[in-house]
DNA sequence: GAGCTGTCCGCTCATTTGAGCGCATAGATC
DNA sequence: GATCTATGCGCTCAAATGAGCGGACAGCTC
């Protein structure tokens, strides 16, 4: 389309015209042509003409608050998410931003929640504080995903659990064991125990999960950072790149079975990927591949996390191909 | 209606993703239902939100070059006007301005006017540049409007006439006669001169007039300037306030007889009344209250000006109620 | 529980809008 | 001058859209 020149002055004034009546005042194209004797063919082909040369501009901005409504819409479209919340905090005080992701976590998850659901819960330091941004919940159900790491503030995930569990009234199902145990033995016994097989009888029924991610690099995993160096690089080695839950996953986005498995207490991969909504929580530029990867393999539906996070994601998607 | 709350962060982001795929990327509602698996009536409803909570601005801007096409539309609307030209010039160097007006005033003239036109034309020091922008033009008739008024460079009318005939091609028909003469008596012999009958006699045929429009104040119209203060006083006591074409108007914009008239070699205030399109053009924010009586008198349909006594215009119309 | 109120949702129908077509005019090429 | 191409314009028909309506449901009051 040839559009406007600047050789036609009357055709940039009349097409801003319409421009103007069309989208600030919101009158119909045929009422515009009618105000200015001109057919509702030529309105339509002007404003076509003035969104070309880029007279009118159309911003999806972001709104009073901190989530970027502009920025999540982007990461729901690039990724196929379901849900995006990408709030702006600053990357520079860490505790902080985990806290208030935390409480953005909560948010997210009042909102999106249905009384039908069955809530699976799995824990991190940033999810430690999602119960205490809670204000409402439906009585949902709520089964505790993993065996439990030891928290440095004593919050652990049976308090997180219950403290859902709580706001909307649901039964918590809850169990005593570590994530991680000594041997295969122990851990095939531990399993046996009737509150964890009960609680993990569950799991299929799950509908909703909330999970936090890992990458599988010294600091940003609770597992990375709880095992011996040998056994991080064995899942390394195994192409682990990042860890949700528990369930390690390779840059694929698919899980990878370890070694490591049979000791632990955490709802197996393909279980954990049964679950039809996974919301996942994140933080930092430097877990955008375990982030990515988590996406790509479709391991999580929604996620919660921070602008420059969600930017790194975006530009991952643009080098290597994402689903825009 | 509601709108959107901070309670929802999912209603927010559905609503920008709805947005950024009707706006940015032009997909159907419709389309945009069956994608997200909502109804189309929760997406226009959405789309309402989002454009109501200002999440989606939109902007009628700039584009290159020095036209502002969005000021320009304003004027239009709230003015009633059939095109207006408003340029990007700054005020501080007049005679620059003076200039650059011209050859805008040359640019809406070439593109507005037509082969079946008649053309009538005034003189103003802003004017006398307007035939040298002149680049392709109709060959179009074109008649001297007014008496000459002795210009200080030495373009006068007739030049001004000539110059646009010439590149047009059409006739050019001008006479020898000043603008103002010492008595009534010498005034009507002129006008029964054949070339000054014959010109005049053209001017209900005329369908496209340029002129520019005067302030009644020193500094802010030729023919004030060229007058004894007595008859400045004289005028003003009338209530004239502005001057197009040696036409007197008052605040009301409507033609005021004066006793210079009969003194003048001008195209009657009614006469031109009655030309169906008259262009004119205006600089300096002094001029402000001049142009806005003009406009509402019907006297002119067209401007070419500067922003900051668009700006000027504008803001008068809302003080004093204009047509918005 | 009955009744009331406000909100959200999707339906119908009339209007608005877009895609594509053919006509008319302007300028280029021979 | 004849022909050809490009461009702008408005038409038709099918799809998209908006206004307004009534039903469903949650929260309240009595």
């Amino acid at each position: 389309m040839t559009g406007l020149s600047a050789e036609r002055p009357s055709e940039v004034v009349l097409a801003a015209r319409v421009a103007r009546q069309f989208y600030l005042e919101g009158i119909s194209k045929v009422g515009i042509a009618d105000r200015l004797g001109i057919s509702r063919f030529r309105v339509a082909r002007l404003l076509d003409s003035a969104r070309e040369t880029g007279m009118v501009r159309i911003e999806i901005g972001l709104r009073g608050g901190s989530l970027d409504a502009g920025l999540s819409a982007e990461l729901c479209s690039a990724f196929g998410l379901r849900h995006a919340f990408v709030f702006n905090f600053p990357d520079d005080d860490e505790p902080a931003l985990r806290r208030r992701l935390g409480e953005g976590a909560g948010q997210a998850l009042m909102d999106i929640i249905t009384p039908s659901d069955v809530l699976g819960m799995s824990w991190s330091r940033t999810l430690s504080g999602l119960a205490a941004a809670l204000t409402q919940m439906p009585p949902c159900p709520i089964v505790q995903l993993t065996g439990a790491v030891p928290p440095p503030d004593g919050r652990d995930l049976l308090d997180l659990v219950r403290g859902v569990a709580r706001i909307g009234g649901g039964p918590a199902h809850v169990f005593y064991a570590p994530m991680i145990l000594a041997d295969a033995q122990t851990a095939a016994a531990v399993r046996r125990q009737a509150d964890i097989a009960g609680a993990f009888a569950l799991v299929p029924s799950v509908t909703m999960a909330v999970v936090a991610i890992g990458s599988w690099a010294p600091g940003l995993s609770t597992i990375y950072d709880g095992i011996t160096p040998a056994e991080r690089d064995a899942l390394a080695g195994l192409g682990v790149c990042a860890e949700l839950a528990g369930v390690f996953i390779g840059e694929d986005g698919r899980p990878v079975a370890t070694p490591l498995d049979s000791r632990m207490i955490v709802t197996p991969g393909p279980a954990l990927d049964r679950i039809p909504f996974v919301l996942s929580v994140a933080y930092g530029v430097s877990k955008s591949p375990a982030v990515f990867a988590a996406i790509r393999g479709d391991m999580v539906h929604g996620l919660v996390t921070h602008a420059s996070l969600a930017r790194a994601l975006l530009s991952l998607a643009d080098g290597r191909g994402g689903r825009r």
